[in-house]
DNA sequence: GTCTATACGGGGATAGAC
DNA sequence: GTCTATCCCCGTATAGAC
C-alpha cells in the first residue's frame, strides 16, 4: 500500500521485508489462536514492533488479515500446481487428482490454513470479493481435473462432479479439525484413504 | 448457574425461561455474524434485556457459548437419533447410516451449526473438556452404524473406519460453507450423492 | 521506518437500587 | 430478576517526534 515496491535493481526493501514479516507473524497467530484475538497489538508485539507502527505496512486490521489470506491460499495454490507439475505429463488424470488431493492435505495441516474457518464474512466487502475470486481459482484446479478424468472416460457416469469435487475437498480440509500428528498416519496416508473411498465409485473400476 | 432449576411440581421458573431465551438469541447471532462481534452488549439487546441482567444467569460470555455449543451439539444428537430410529428395526445399518448422514446434513444446514467452526480453541479448558465429550458421543453414533455394517458384511474390507468416518463427516459438515438455499439441490440430495460417493466403494456392491 | 503518546469507542464485568 | 451506573481494560487508529 506504501512504499512495498521493488527497488529497480531487484533489491528488497526494508519495508517490504517487514511487511512480509507481519504477514507471517499474522498468520501464525491466526494459526494458533483462530482469527478472534488476534489484534494489532499482539500482531505487533509478536513481530518485536510497536502497533502505531503497523500502519506504516498496512491501513487497517482488516488488510492484514486481507494479505494473510492472500498469501494462504495463494501458497496452496502454488504448492498444488507444482505437485501436478510432478507427477508429469504422461500420468493419468487419476494420479495427478491424487497429487492435487494430496499436495492440498500437506498443505492445509501443515500450515493449518483453512482460509474459510478464519472468519471470512467480517471482511468488508471489497476484499471478500478479491478473496473469493481468489478462491475459485483454486478451485477451478480440481475442477478441471474432475472434468478431465469425465473426459477420458475415467470416471463412472451419473455423479455431479461440481457436489463430487466440494464434498471431496470439504473431506481433506476438515481433516485439520481431527488430525493428530503424533499418530501413525501422514497426511499422504490419509489423502490415499481418500482416493480409495474415491476409486471404485466416482472413479470406474472396469 | 444459579436458580436454573425446575420446581417441584414441574414449572418453568422465569430464570429457567430467560435463560433459554438468551441461549436461542446468542445461537442466533452466532451463526449471523460468527463467533466474531457476538457482546454480551448485542446478545443483550437483541433479547431485549440490559446487559447486566445477563450476569443472573450466566457467570461469563465463555459460559454463554459453552451453552450454545451444547445446545448444538445436543439438538444435533437428538435429530440424528430420531432419524435412526425412524427408519425403523428392520433396515439395514447402510440405510440407517443414510438416514443419519441426512439428518446430520439438515441440522447443519439448518442451524447452520457446525460447532468446530466457532472457535473452540479460546473456550476455557474446563469447557471445552465437556464440549469435546459432547462431540465424542456425538462422533460415537456415526462410529457404531459403521462397525455394525462392518459386522454384518455390508463393507468392503480394507478401510480404517474411524478415518472414513472422519471424512464423511468432515465432507458433509462442510456443505455448510458452501451450499446455497437458492440452488436446486435439497441438503438432502446432498446427502443421497454422498451415499452413492461411498456405495461402490466402501460398500460392497457384490 | 519506527517510536511515543494519545484519542476514542466498545468490550466484560460488578454494585447496588428497585 | 432486571435496571442503571460505573470501572477498567483493551481494541483500532492517528499525530508528530526522531
Amino acid at each position: 500500500m506504501q512504499t512495498d515496491v521493488q527497488t529497480a535493481n531487484g533489491k528488497v526493501t526494508k519495508a517490504e521485508r517487514t511487511r512480509a514479516r507481519l504477514i507471517e507473524v499474522a498468520k501464525r497467530l491466526y494459526q494458533e489462536h483462530g482469527s478472534d484475538h488476534v489484534t494489532i497489538r499482539r500482531i505487533a508485539a509478536a513481530a518485536k514492533i510497536e502497533a502505531g507502527s503497523i500502519y506504516y505496512h498496512f491501513s487497517s486490521r482488516d488488510e492484514i488479515m486481507r494479505a494473510v489470506l492472500e498469501s494462504g491460499v495463494g501458497g496452496a495454490q502454488h504448492e498444488v500446481l507444482q505437485a501436478i507439475a510432478e507427477a508429469g505429463a504422461d500420468s493419468s488424470s487419476i494420479e495427478r487428482l491424487r497429487a492435487a488431493f494430496g499436495a492440498h492435505l500437506r498443505y492445509t495441516l501443515r500450515e493449518h490454513f483453512s482460509s474459510r474457518l478464519k472468519s471470512i464474512r467480517r471482511l468488508p466487502k471489497r476484499l471478500r470479493e478479491h478473496h473469493m475470486q481468489q478462491e475459485r481459482e483454486y478451485a477451478a484446479i480440481f475442477a478441471d481435473l474432475l472434468q478431465e478424468a469425465q473426459r477420458k472416460g475415467l470416471l463412472r457416469p451419473g455423479f455431479d462432479l461440481s457436489v463430487v469435487r466440494m464434498l471431496s475437498m470439504g473431506a481433506l480440509t476438515w481433516v485439520a479439525e481431527w488430525y493428530d500428528p503424533k499418530g501413525a498416519m501422514t497426511p499422504d496416508d490419509i489423502a490415499d484413504e481418500f482416493m480409495r473411498m474415491l476409486t471404485g465409485s466416482v472413479v470406474r473400476t472396469k
